[in-house]
DNA sequence: TGTACATCAGTGAACGCGCGTTCACTGATGTAC
DNA sequence: TGTACATCAGTGAACGCGCGTTCACTGATGTAC
């Protein structure tokens, strides 16, 4: 009865976009060893071949996630050399980025990683790495006169998340009807204001 | 071997308790029926008298989280007249609340909620509720002249969250190492900034 | 080019744990008379 | 003030489901000779 078999490398990364796929649909919750082997086209025992059992399957589904922060911050500094239009650019990338995997927060926020100390520790990890890549942008937007000196990058990139996080959970919450990328370009809009030189901006007749 | 009888209304209450302390210290994969039991201190099947089950025991706790938004809310506005320093007021009150019941972020952001329809709906509720006052208070500033008339008072209401949220994140992963209040101050400043007439803030020197 | 063999992914049955839930029974508490 | 009774919270045994995991076996694939 055996199917078509799959080199472990290639079963790898099925699992772990299975497993991204699954808990969009149907949550953590859903997210079972049969489901993934289903999704996946094998059979439940034979998700063992490939990953250390259900715990595998989660640290799979992680690292396309710090994959994709990653691959986004090395993206926009590639498109263009504006400090500050690189940080408008990953902003919308990082929304594009979950409203295509909308599994990512449920897993990034689940019990699966801060239950565990290690994948806890990990994440803590992914996320500083994350905040210092986007805190280095403010810096370099700052030695370009953009962004005020006198800002502490790292609060600034923390606000940054901050621009996102809120607007996930709205448009989770709301079965996808809550506008993300409205909300994130105008809630940037409002923060560049802060961030910005004071003189750069027209002052309001008093 | 029946220990103290107690009404339900305070059993009710006690298991509410007990299961945001359990979240707390255990994460929702700890929050069973037999623990909630043990930490009020009856048997488990003692719960059903009580409330619907696990289920139940869930949506007691979710009732604690929505009475404490709205009573920080109420708070507030009893504290002081200042628009601006109400919102600022309720930031700080908005964080010592989740510091004393860390159970709160991982229970509202986990599947126990975000997988049940209903509870999600409700969730979605407490929180545009929550966002709404937020909002309403935004308009005061806006109509004592603290804050820019301009300023779409929804998206601040969720840039008011946004200065929260990432640093709860931080803050539960790092074990409680990174620092709620300061960041949360520092990001209020921020923003502050951002929201302020544009002629009440000191012009730095070209 | 063909054959024998090693490797390893895939299979399905079976096991066992954790946990939510049910239910008949107990006995504490408060009230009616 | 005392007694009989109704109410209802507490108990512990038992059940069953879901699910992760193991394991002996199968058979497809690729390679050595």
């Amino acid at each position: 009865m055996a199917r078509e078999k799959l080199q472990t490398q290639i079963r790898q990364e099925q699992i772990a976009r299975a497993a991204l796929k699954i808990v969009a649909r149907d949550g953590l919750h859903g997210l079972n060893v049969a489901a993934v082997a289903k999704e996946v086209g094998i059979v439940p025992s034979a998700i063992y071949r490939h990953v250390e059992g259900r715990a595998g399957v989660v640290d799979a589904a992680l690292g396309l996630v710090g994959e994709g922060l990653r691959t986004n911050v090395d993206a926009v500094r590639k498109l263009t050399h504006d400090p500050l239009e690189r940080l408008r650019l990953l902003l919308d990338r990082h929304l594009v980025f979950l409203m295509e995997n909308p599994g990512i927060p449920r897993l990034v926020f689940s019990e699966e990683v801060s239950s565990d100390p290690q994948r806890r520790r990990a994440m803590y990890g992914s996320i500083r790495s994350y905040l210092g890549a986007v805190a280095e942008l403010v810096r370099e937007a700052q030695a370009s006169g953009q962004i005020r000196a006198g800002l502490d990058a790292d609060t600034v990139s923390r606000m940054f998340l901050g621009l996102i996080q809120p607007a996930v959970i709205l448009w989770q919450l709301s079965d996808g009807e809550f506008d993300l990328m409205e909300h994130g370009m105008q809630a940037w809009e409002v923060l560049v204001v802060a961030l910005v030189e004071t003189e750069s901006r027209p002052a309001k007749a008093g």
